[in-house]
DNA sequence: TGAGCCATGTAAACGGTTACATGATTCC
DNA sequence: GGAATCATGTAACCGTTTACATGGCTCA
């Protein structure tokens, strides 16, 4: 057995992706891209480093996998790979969600503005969020890697919805505010 | 007037802190953590080299402010500052929100684990999120900034019911995500 | 008198993004 | 033929967090 690797969110979600049967670094990162991507992002930049990680502590088995003369490697989990997934799953200790939103930064200071321009900084926040919301809703699960699509597997349709939940709450809620601003300015 | 500065989200957060009425880098993060903490955090190491630079640039002035024996640094915007506060309030150029969550990762991996632990999931998710939510509606954001409780302040309260809104959101999904699981598991 | 808060800073480590470099394959 | 996509990797940079260092004030 390797020695001890401090294994990291990407690491866990390069591991489920090859559980979810991707088997390429690009192939991971393209599903994570149409699934993950909008609650945890990555780059290849990081795909490629920990799958190598990986596979130096045995967590992952690698094997050139070339399509026609483009060179290629397929990636498989490995016993203790599966066993770290599963320990992490079960395990009790997580990480809280966070936000980061640059955004709702300007609205927390927007009343340094007049009334008009609070009210177009409103407009398009809620604009913006909605286009955001819907490009999340475009993008087909299946087609990100086939274990998608499999009986058995109806985590990522689940958590998407919730994503979907989310940003649309946000960019509702960016509507209802600007509808009671508008009111207000006819008020004056 | 001075050389181009880069100016950051942290900046911005830094400027309207000070127009809000705080003075010290200390009172800064300290209404930062009450207030724009939950969607925007940061820390006392960012804040104090971060007042240094702006006033480098002449964005804010500093004066020395002891209490007692006790050092202390009282800052102020310039007007240069508070132009550049409002023009980043006008600008129609924005970075989208962005959410990182681990335990969303975890749900999306579930379908790994057996039945009856992915129920136990679900149910620790949803307590963590409701003991997370509860804890951003405690602190009583008048008391973080003298500013904040001023007739013409309305943004922070709001932007905090967004906050709380967007949490709580979470959490009602995460307990009717567990209900469904639990009559499936009935079913059986 | 001791714990907790007020107050200011620096240094190192870390996680992540962007840019760079290279080349084959597929599809219009 | 050319654009988009498949495919793999490295280097540099950037923003943020954690740890370290120091010391006075307040209140129970």
């Amino acid at each position: 057995m390797a020695a001890a690797i401090n294994l990291k969110p990407i690491s866990y979600m390069v591991l489920g992706m090859l559980r979810l049967g991707a088997k390429s670094g690009y192939a991971i990162k393209k599903a994570a891209d149409m699934s993950t991507g909008s609650f945890w992002p990555t780059s290849l930049a990081q795909v490629y480093p920990e799958l190598a990680r990986l596979e130096q502590h045995g967590l992952v088995t690698r094997h050139e996998d070339p399509h026609g003369e483009r060179k290629r490697a397929a990636y498989e989990l490995t016993e203790s790979g599966e066993a770290a997934l599963l320990a992490w799953l079960r395990s009790p200790r997580t990480t809280p969600t966070q936000l980061r939103s640059e955004p709702m930064l300007r609205l927390f200071f927007a009343d340094a503005l007049p009334e008009e321009d609070q009210l177009a900084l409103v407009q398009r926040l809620r604009e913006r969020a909605h286009r955001e919301g819907s490009h999340l809703q475009e993008g087909d699960l299946k087609s990100a890697v086939g274990g998608f699509g499999e009986p058995g597997v109806r985590f990522p349709l689940i958590v998407r919805l919730w994503a979907e939940g989310l940003f649309s709450h946000s960019a509702d809620w960016l509507g209802q505010l600007e509808a009671e601003l508008e009111g207000n300015e006819g008020d004056d």
